[in-house]
DNA sequence: TCCAAAATACTACTTTTATGCTATTGCCTC
DNA sequence: GAGGCAATAGCATAAAAGTAGTATTTTGGA
């Protein structure tokens, strides 16, 4: 059985040739092309291709708006990302989407093809640069940074403050007073430069899901 | 110039065997193999590796441990897991730690020493079969099941909430009354069952890092 | 031993949030 | 065209959070 594959992609020439790539691919049968993302809304349910490949960057909704949108009736779908940039907020962006893997446009044809079939396979297909930068979000340190500035104390609150307790909840865990707690997390709120908790906590707990 | 690699491996068979495979191989230099934890936190920094293959299980300390200690003093060293294990709170707590690549022990020895080699180059080797796992943790969606039962303007509000803007500031940004705001707030908060702000987001935007 | 930072605690006050209740308009569906 | 939901808006009140200033005790390091 045959690997089925769709592409949305707005130039031209690269769509044309990806056309021709897969169709002349033994294992792929392409059986879908589009030029932009509404359309491929409102087409790939009824085709539910096993892979599709979408560039992010596309005239009207972008490829990842489109994912979102796609995830939902295409669920045994994977989603490849075909992009130019290897920049960390279109990786997250198409990932959180729901994209699988992520390639970029100066992919060999036989790599885009082994792309492809490792998506279909399970895989998350996507080169050494871009994995590093994806694992890398696991212990993203800038967060440690701040969290240096703080006591254990002020860490151990902060926590609290995380789970979104309130001042009195938390004065009762650790055995304070409430005003204890509202000092301790004033010296958190300045140490960090922010004066809510939830910019605190943002500003801490850096992650790639916000 | 040679990579300098060093190994932290209990089982003793397979520790020699990683030694005859790293001492054979031209491209890389054995420079520490240590069978526990501890004699590796103690000898590391002195040996400052450019890549340090470590066993997930070990004796005293765990191979995680082993690397949150050893990533302050070897700032420029790549972990690389070695388990026998692909269950993903091993992956996640390993990548956490500060592990940039992660095999498992059924990886053939070229495999290996590919490994060793990319994560020295800046990739993070790992099977598709990992991989995904990784990145299927960035759509987790538990949080989107949450999500679905908001209207669009109230996923609108969530965002900004979650950005820590105030009521006014966020009424402001899409021309409503503050009032409007406070009763999508409101809405939102009964639809998610929670009653605060931190809670509200703790619910929807679940994270592996939180 | 003395200093600095951390941890504790209080008072007082302002701003922001959260809750409860109500109401109008528009849109979609049955 | 009746009912439901989304979106809009208001008023009132209580609770929580944030700001400001001050002060004591403990503790770890120079």
């Amino acid at each position: 059985m045959k690997i089925t594959v769709a592409i949305i992609e707005d130039e031209l020439d690269i769509k044309s040739s990806l056309e021709i790539l897969i169709k002349g691919t033994d294992t792929l049968n392409l059986v879908g092309s589009y030029s932009d993302g509404e359309s491929a809304v409102l087409e790939l349910p009824k085709v539910q291709a096993d892979v599709v490949l979408t560039d992010i960057h596309l005239p009207g909704i972008s490829g990842i708006e489109c994912i979102k949108k796609l995830k939902e009736k295409c669920p045994k779908t994977n989603f490849l990302i075909s992009s130019s940039f290897e920049d960390i907020d279109n990786i997250f962006s198409a990932l959180k989407a729901g994209a699988t893997g992520y390639l970029v446009k100066s992919t060999s044809p036989a790599k885009l093809i082994e792309g492809i079939v490792e998506v279909y396979q399970g895989g998350s297909p996507m080169n050494s640069h871009i994995a590093r930068k994806v694992v890398s979000s696991f212990n993203s340190s800038p967060a440690n940074a701040e969290l240096e500035k703080l006591s254990t104390r002020e860490v151990e609150i902060l926590e609290m403050l995380s789970k979104g307790l309130r001042y009195k909840e938390i004065a009762d865990r650790i055995f304070l007073s409430t005003d204890t707690v509202r000092t301790h997390i004033r010296n958190i709120y300045c140490k960090l430069q922010v004066n809510s908790r939830t910019d605190a906590l943002n500003k801490v707990y850096k992650n790639h899901l916000s």
